[in-house]
DNA sequence: CGTTCTGATGTCAGTCACAGACATCACGAT
DNA sequence: ATCGTGATGTCTGTGACTGACATCAGAACG
């Protein structure tokens, strides 16, 4: 007979996600999502260094996409090919199947600020080692740091679409359109005589909900 | 005889960042805060809604300023002209004066986590109320929330550079620096045969501390 | 001028996030 | 058979934050 369970953190965080899903996040105590699996309060913090964690924590793979894409573009690539590159490789980890999972979680995220931060620190960690990646390939300041937060920035909102009710498109395609959206942005900058601003999406909703 | 001396929220911050920066964020409890200016740690809670936010309360005007350089852009203005203005607006809310200020305020926030998650959820926030200012001139989606986000981005990175020590030129100069430096790396979006990255400061360094 | 109202504060008690110290005990190694 | 070892439980404490209620100087009011 085994003395324990295994996989206890992944335990914790299925049954966290489903009670801050059901109950929301600040009524559900570290506690309850314990002892719904059958641990203690104790042992959930040794598996996340706080309550929020629970539902971030094992990222490292999609950051390490991330990187991975940065480090296959062509030596000579620009750092906007670059970052196409890095973008193509993490959404290669969203396959259309997560959505519904993704889904979820982004939605017990977006009702909760203290989740808004941390996932947008997650996110500028992302952006940061993303631009360490880009100086060691000799891109210099501030452009590593500003390609590598467009980068992020571009993600979350393809993201934020790719999860969007009846969103049907893959990741990656959207995320391609954002940058090119934002090449089109920054590219038409004359003196505003240019095409009016191309309607990508039907709605003119908010991509954020929160914040 | 004055019952309460006046002004105390302020004192409360004034006395936060004073010991933030010498014991340390998680080192100074709110009660030692406000026993420090005479109050109990109720009354802090009373006018701080967490610890945290005793060093991000007030920047309703900064906001603001950020808004109405939106709105003070011509209305046939591009977005990045749009963007253009209204960072060049809310850098008028930094004149060199406070630069010692801004300094010790995020050397204290660059050294918690806790603090910078605050940060750029109110930087995302700024995001959030500048691409509905975008949205209502008429600015589609994801346009308006890529511009803004840049816009963010942009300032995020102009103003970790105010910051730095030696560093002479004005937040807005230096805004405007970074701005130039997006749309070339956007712009120069060829097959990797244009001109090297430009280096716009002397240093290789990274950008933002944190995260 | 006395009364009433109000707003900023204090007091008290309670919940919950989190952390340190120590005990437990199945299991694998020796 | 013994000895670690690692994942867990137990106990206890601190500090962030909250609700309920009391206080009282000064402003407003009759």
């Amino acid at each position: 007979m085994v003395r324990w369970e295994p996989g206890a953190r992944e335990r914790l965080q299925a049954a966290a996600l489903e009670l801050f899903a059901t109950r929301g996040f600040e009524q559900t105590t570290a506690a309850e999502i314990a002892e719904s699996v059958g641990l203690t309060e104790r042992t959930f913090f040794r598996h996340f260094s706080d309550k929020r964690e629970v539902l971030f924590y094992g990222q490292e793979q999609f950051l390490q996409a991330f990187v991975d894409g940065v480090d296959a573009a062509p030596p000579d690539a620009s750092p906007l090919e670059v970052i196409a590159s890095a973008l193509d490789s993490a959404a290669s980890f969203f396959p259309d199947e997560r959505r519904p999972y993704s889904r979820m979680r982004q939605s017990v995220i977006d009702r909760n600020p203290a989740l808004q931060e941390r996932e947008l620190h997650k996110l500028a960690g992302l952006a940061t080692t993303v631009a360490e990646a880009l100086r060691a390939r000799g891109i210099g300041e501030p452009a590593a740091t500003l390609a590598a937060e467009s980068g992020a920035t571009v993600f979350g909102i393809a993201f934020a679409q790719w999860i969007r009710e009846g969103e049907s498109r893959s990741l990656s395609d959207i995320a391609g359109q954002v940058l090119r959206e934002l090449v089109n942005l920054t590219g038409a900058a004359r003196t505003g005589d240019g095409p009016p601003a191309s309607r990508v999406w039907s709605q003119g909703a908010p991509i954020r909900p929160g914040t």
